[in-house]
DNA sequence: GTCTATACCGCGATAGAC
DNA sequence: GTCTATCGCGGTATAGAC
């Protein structure tokens, strides 16, 4: 009910949707999310919406593809300063992270009408496959160099990496406090400790 | 849109009511969970459910606090079976779940009416914190008689416990498979593994 | 304590002019 | 491509009889 209007003019109206209703998403959800408070972010009319996309479903599938794509090119570009496997693991799960705000893919999952819509669930099912995937990757890795036990599953742990960062978002927006995310996190270090090849 | 009368015609109104309540929040959540439903599969006319509960809050409230009374009784007799500290974690996390569908507590973290409402949110972040502790309270025993090692935050990983649960339950739903919830739950037994004391 | 009827509002979408 | 005006529907709650 405060600042619906952060109009961002530069961009073409489509443009400016589409990134309004990203922003929403991550706030809100889907289901809460209305078509009106879109628009008024965006600064476009009621009917320029509907020129563009013909429902509600349709903006906010655009916005999920596109949190899809940035996302993994964030990532990407996140773990390129790590060189060791085994720290870049380590080095996702202490990532900076806002911890009452949530993950975008993860906040939707709740959501049974998200769920219920193949499109706008593909893109949050492919992407935490994705990261689960890239972790996965880099625990291999780390086994391969050594840095790390090879009495594991990676494609088990690092489904469980992912969890704990989901789990932790849960807690810190339960308990309103960062505090809880961050305990978790430390946590889960202490946990991935674990793994590594005793000396 | 199908089996919404599942009647509980032994009870009092108010008790089916809260029943109803107790079931749809868990499966619907609470913003999409409506009084007309509560109230068809409570089996009770319109404005007996205002007579009973001035609003929505308020009936969801009475369930949430009903939750948590029977969840912390039904963990308490749950691990009661296992007579080790480190085995009882060790259960709590193979706990048989239904993956997609959720826990009760967390399924409602997600939702902003929830957390903006004190009588909402109060028994989450209580009953969160509950279990949160129950399990650090093993870890420390489990420290004490040397099943675990000594060198880590019994508090920062009984969070990541609780956190890799509320996680599976993140990833089973978007990935609509309960081998994403097996998966990560296997990935938490091998973390936690590392924590016990080294032959 | 329970019922039926009804009111209010906002969500989601449409119509049609410019 | 954008605008204003409008619609139908369902969520939430109230009124008032029995």
């Amino acid at each position: 009910m405060k600042s619906t209007e952060r109009h961002h003019p530069a961009a073409s109206s489509r443009e400016r949707l589409v990134e309004a209703t990203r922003e929403l998403l991550w706030e809100q959800g889907y289901t809460s999310t209305t078509p009106a408070e879109i628009r008024a972010r965006a600064g476009v009319g009621q009917g320029s919406m509907y020129h563009h996309f013909p429902t509600k479903a349709d903006v906010a599938a655009e916005a999920m593809l596109r949190n899809s794509a940035e996302l993994e090119r964030a990532m990407d570009d996140y773990l390129k300063q790590t060189p060791s496997p085994a720290g870049s693991v380590k080095s996702y799960l202490s990532k900076p992270r806002d911890g009452q705000k949530g993950c975008r893919f993860g906040r939707m999952t709740l959501d049974n009408a998200v769920l219920e819509n193949e499109r706008l669930r593909g893109p949050v099912a492919d992407s935490l496959a994705w990261y689960r995937r890239r972790i996965e990757h880099l625990l291999i890795d780390g086994q391969a160099r050594g840095e790390l036990r090879d009495d594991f599953s990676a494609e088990a742990v690092a489904a469980t990496i992912i969890a704990i960062v989901q789990g932790a978002h849960v807690l810190a927006r339960a308990d309103r406090s960062q505090a809880a995310f961050d305990r978790v996190i430390e946590g889960g270090l202490t946990l991935l400790a674990g793994l590594e090849r005793r000396a």
